[in-house]
DNA sequence: TTGAAAGCGCTAACAT
DNA sequence: ATGTTAGCGCTTTCAA
């Protein structure tokens, strides 16, 4: 393997000059720069990250930690990350399970993107004691060096059945993501909290998965069932085209039997038929600004306050 | 922040008997073992992943390259690799454009998996050179520690069209993913000729981008045309499913009026009406096997040869 | 403008 | 079983 003392050597100067010259100081000269960049292509030279980020105690590198790799939502947000990262020069370094903790652990990044419901609190706030910032996502997290951006699940859940109900809608079904899940959590607070404010004093309640395959299940259920509810709101997406898949295949007409809405606004929710009611969240450009914010913290500059990203309603066909 | 040295200080020995007692030798007592992970829980101490790195010549980290955070191939693959390497106690690395070059090049990872048309072969070759192994998935490249592993496109579409042929069909289409994709070259490869040797001499050519939005605005054209071909196979799922959702749009009837065919086996073709006829390849299976034959590669083991993953063909309603 | 040298935090060979 | 020490490859202070 090639170091830096080859280079040096080859080139004729001083390890140092050609650290320098490959860091393109100013402080070495034109001729001496060029002579030492040859010398490193000739040997096909690349520095070594390891040691360079020992040295300087910094990494360069920016860890995205989420739960799993499938999923529209992660990949939205991802691609967003990455677009501002690439454009700021810092390597964005994906993620998940017990690898997450180790990178982190193990400082081989600089700041960390949490989208992982699974690593736990007391670990994310000892990195942050450290020095080092961590945004969280859907979830509250405070603490040194902590930071957090959580969409307005209830407000945005809340607007979107109002509206049902004055547009004469009577009674409701919730189909829920994992129980234990934060988004689940305040969708549900806010789907229960309007129906009371508006004296619908029940609501039938299903449990999903966030799954497309989870939402199907439920769906056959619903549609052997004697006590349709007129209208159905499920914790995403996903769970919302395998209900509507389900109901169809039973001949349950949507929206006319049963209506439907979502949360997330995948971009599949247009290609369904009918197309899906929900609620827009626009998750590459909510991945950009927590780049930006996490890059602006590294800088010791301000972050723009991103700790409740919008969300918007987004009529279709299926509710 | 604390190093080895406060632990070994706190604990009362030297730093290589802290050393020892950290990474878990058997060369120090149980005794002083305890006291030094005391210590180091007291200190709240993680080693420096760059310090061990640098000195150890090796990370632990294997480095996964993609050329996008979306799709559901990568989503799958990428939870097969994950799956693996965890086992095995491997961090995984993923990571896209610059990024990926950047972490490949400065050696913070012991291996390369590829997943990214857009990497140059020089760069990947290079790091084979350097002793590092390389696993590139669809693609073709020879070299030093270069391991290669691409589905059999031609072979399989060849057989799909094959059936086709056989049951009757006459007029054949073809739509596109982008013209550059290794997966598209190869399928198109393996659609021109087996029509070619069943004395069908010409067909429609369709271009498209493997997005379900490219998918729906080839449907429309198709849609309106006076010249419908009886079969269109798509040269993977996505595209199909947009297809399928704009010719239904426009009440053409599948597979009566035309008849769709997909590559890929992406969970959402069982979830749309008409269920989508594809050809599956288990992308989760494959993963977990690419990151097995990597270790091997890496503990000096010869790989199991994943050269050409099997796929099948799986009929369902769409044709 | 260049060079010498210290040291980042760790592992492991060697000495005790 | 434990301690001393060299050195991984780099950056950067300090001296020339």
């Amino acid at each position: 393997m090639k170091t830096i003392k080859d280079v040096a050597a080859l080139a004729g100067v001083s390890i140092s000059t050609a650290s320098y010259a490959i860091n393109n100081s100013p402080k070495v000269s034109t001729k001496t720069k060029e002579k030492v960049l040859l010398a490193a292509r000739e040997l096909n030279y690349y520095p070594n990250g390891n040691a360079r980020n020992l040295k300087k105690q910094r990494t360069g590198n920016i860890g995205v930690f989420i739960y799993e790799f499938a999923g529209p939502i992660f990949s939205d947000v991802l691609d967003g990350i990455h677009k501002k990262l690439q454009e700021e020069g810092y390597n964005i370094i994906v993620s998940s399970g017990k690898s997450s903790l180790n990178l982190l652990q193990e400082r081989q990044v600089d700041a960390a993107i949490i989208f992982d419901d699974s690593l736990e609190n007391d670990s994310l706030v000892h990195f942050g004691k450290l020095g080092y910032p961590v945004y969280v996502l859907d979830r509250d997290l405070k603490g040194e060096n902590m930071y957090s951006s959580v969409i307005n699940n209830e407000g945005l859940v809340k607007a979107l059945i109002q509206r049902k109900i004055d547009a004469g809608y009577k009674t409701f079904a919730y189909l829920s993501g994992p129980v234990d899940s934060y988004n689940n959590t305040h969708r549900y607070i806010g789907f229960k909290n309007v129906l009371q404010e508006n004296g619908i004093d029940k609501h039938q309640y299903f449990e999903g998965d966030f799954t497309i395959h989870g939402g199907y299940e439920v769906g056959l259920k619903i549609a052997n069932s004697n006590e349709k509810p007129e209208f159905i709101f499920c914790a995403n997406d996903e769970s919302a085209i395998g209900l509507i898949h389900a109901l169809k295949s039973k001949n349950v007409r949507i929206p006319k039997d049963v209506a439907v809405a979502g949360f997330d606004n995948i971009s599949l929710g247009k290609y369904i038929n009918p197309t899906l009611t929900t609620i827009g969240v626009d998750h590459y450009n909510w991945g950009k600004e927590v780049a930006e914010a996490i890059i602006a913290i590294l800088k010791h500059e301000k972050p723009k306050d991103i700790s409740h990203p919008d969300g918007e309603f987004i009529q279709r066909e299926s509710s």
